[in-house]
DNA sequence: TGTACATCAGTGAACGCGCGTTCACTGATGTAC
DNA sequence: TGTACATCAGTGAACGCGCGTTCACTGATGTAC
């Protein structure tokens, strides 16, 4: 027995995923037919419902997969050490890592999160608000937050996010240009300790 | 003759755009059939080819006049104090105010930025880079910009522009829940703060 | 002002095509005895 | 181990529908004389 029919099941659903995302690499999940990622699987349509109920259902699932490896990114950023010397070299070095590594993840969300079907892009927009709790967790890790109020803290973690967001955007439009993604990095860079350097002062003036 | 006949074409194609416009407040151009949009109008769908070539032509007729009701914005802001007491709360309130009054033109740019036909997206794309321009140019009336290198600012006005963006995507999922807008602006006012305040203190170490 | 002709926004029929979904099916894999 | 039956991933035909685009057209508006 090579193969058992849980394990064939289960590769022709990874097939439809793959497929899936280098289609969204194009354009987005609503002007994406069942039909389309059939024929790029190489199964017949009807084939499809054995394992999704719709092109939505299928993008749900997307979304899930997603956001595991977004997550593996800042579990990254978090093993660093949290000290204001390095933390925006590296956290800004493995946003750009994992943007080149995930490339058809990072272009799903960007792209659905304000294109999705509603319920793609509701589920997207309350992984980011996740995502931002996390990062406000994880800055009162950083010396001199300690008085910091929770709100202080939600609103720099939007902005931090907001930012990376905005950067991952940028790297993944520059993609193939060495010299223009090597700008927008420095940039980012800049940003962040910008936004950095003005929490840090507003703060201690309130 | 109560309207010539190019008057009477002009408010077609008017009515398309509206048309256009509202449909896309649902969903993705991407995703809009030119029989859709004709329906719409109450025209026959061969008389859409009267106007425009394409979906996608008339998505760049959308480009060129959402950015003409945001350049109206940029407008608005300039004019107003140019001191650091003011400059926040006022440029937060007409970017709010123009969202509301502008809402298909803001939920126009922000889906089709990322989910729009390759050369919507680039339009799209380069009229932001011109908007950040003009915040660049902007910034050195601020006093004590005097000595920023070009590089400084262009950084600046860009970080400024994204958050600005988010807050505006932001306040369109919020529309019609007054209680989370109110929250949204305050952050949007706070961040702009830490990001001032964060630029003037890294501008003075270099 | 009146007439003859040109323009052209909008019509309506027709086309071939890809769509989502239904249904009955096949045949390899899995299970019970 | 062998047999009889159940499961179920994938097949293939068929459906009605909306799609973009073609084409010849209509009839009101505009223009030349």
């Amino acid at each position: 027995m090579a193969e058992s029919r849980g394990e064939r099941k289960e590769r022709t659903r990874r097939a439809i995923l793959d497929a899936a995302l280098r289609l969204c690499e194009e354009s987005s999940l609503v002007a994406l037919s069942l039909r389309q990622v059939a024929k790029e699987v190489g199964i017949v349509p009807t084939a499809f419902y054995r394992h999704f109920d719709s092109i939505e259902d299928l993008g749900m699932a997307l979304v899930d997969e997603s956001f595991v490896s977004l997550r593996a990114m800042l579990r990254d950023i978090r093993q660093g050490d949290p000290s204001y010397a390095t933390i925006v070299d590296s956290s800004v070095e493995v946003l750009v890592d994992h943007v080149h590594r995930q490339r058809q993840h990072f272009l799903f969300i960007a792209r659905e999160r304000a294109a999705g079907p509603p319920s793609v892009r509701e589920a997207i927009r309350h992984e980011i608000e996740l995502c931002e709790r996390e990062l406000a967790a994880d800055l009162t890790r950083l010396p001199g937050t300690g008085g910091w109020s929770p709100e202080d803290l939600r609103v720099l973690a939007n902005l931090m996010v907001t930012s990376m967001v905005g950067t991952a955007e940028q790297i993944m439009e520059a993609a193939g240009r060495p010299g223009v993604e090597k700008q927008i990095v420095e940039t980012a860079r800049t940003q962040l300790r910008m936004v950095l350097v003005g929490a840090l002062n507003w703060e201690s003036r309130g």
